[in-house]
DNA sequence: TCAAACAAGTTTGTAATGCAAACCGGTTTG
DNA sequence: CAAACCGGTTTGCATTACAAACTTGTTTGA
């Protein structure tokens, strides 16, 4: 039923959960620095487990804040990421809402 | 099961998530400020839910991050909630965690 | 007068999320 | 050629955020 007039939650949060989760946030902080990172390297700096950074990586490939390109190097598999310019958009307003909102 | 999380100080630099949570972040940044506000006060600022700034609420206060007090204004109940010197430092080393981090 | 509406919160049910263990396909080693 | 190893992915589980439903008490109004 149609109810309550409370407060209409605003509906414009403006913190993009994606990037605020903690570990994407590590994620993003790296590949923004680095233009382009494969897994191992990610796993050893975010200190991540396997599985964990995996589903991070595919969520932020899903939303298209990431890139994720897979190749062989002399038979062994290997997983380049990078980000993309929406994530590298997404990443410095996220940076701009945090810093209005702490002010800094 | 696994109980009790009394006063695990946030030692490590890693951010504390019961700060980082967008919800629970607008409702310590209006009490930084404020200093003492009551339960109305925040449900319109923050724009929650009633029951999801009620289960907010207790999840800081059982974390000694804030104080509520309940008291009687002629007849009406008023919830009184307060940050406590615990709450207001968490919240600074908070905002440092996350100034390091995104001024790279 | 007393029931319906309202106010201020709390409790409950549920869907989404983060996390690590278990798993998997291929490669190297002993 | 089996066992260990690498680079990931999938699965199962525990936690969480969220809003709806409930509760307790007060005011309104017919």
């Amino acid at each position: 039923m149609i109810e309550n007039n409370e407060t209409i939650p605003e509906s414009n949060d403006s913190i993009d959960r994606l990037i605020h989760e903690p570990a994407r946030l590590k994620i993003i902080l790296y590949l923004y620095v680095v233009e382009s990172a494969d897994f191992v390297y990610l796993l050893r700096q975010t200190g991540l487990t396997k599985g964990n950074l995996s589903a991070h990586l595919q969520k932020l490939e899903h939303n298209g804040y990431v890139e994720i390109t897979k190749e062989f190097l002399n038979r062994i598999p290997r997983t380049l990421i990078s980000l993309t310019e929406r994530g590298k958009t997404a990443f410095e307003e996220y940076r701009v809402v945090i810093k209005e909102m702490l002010n800094y």
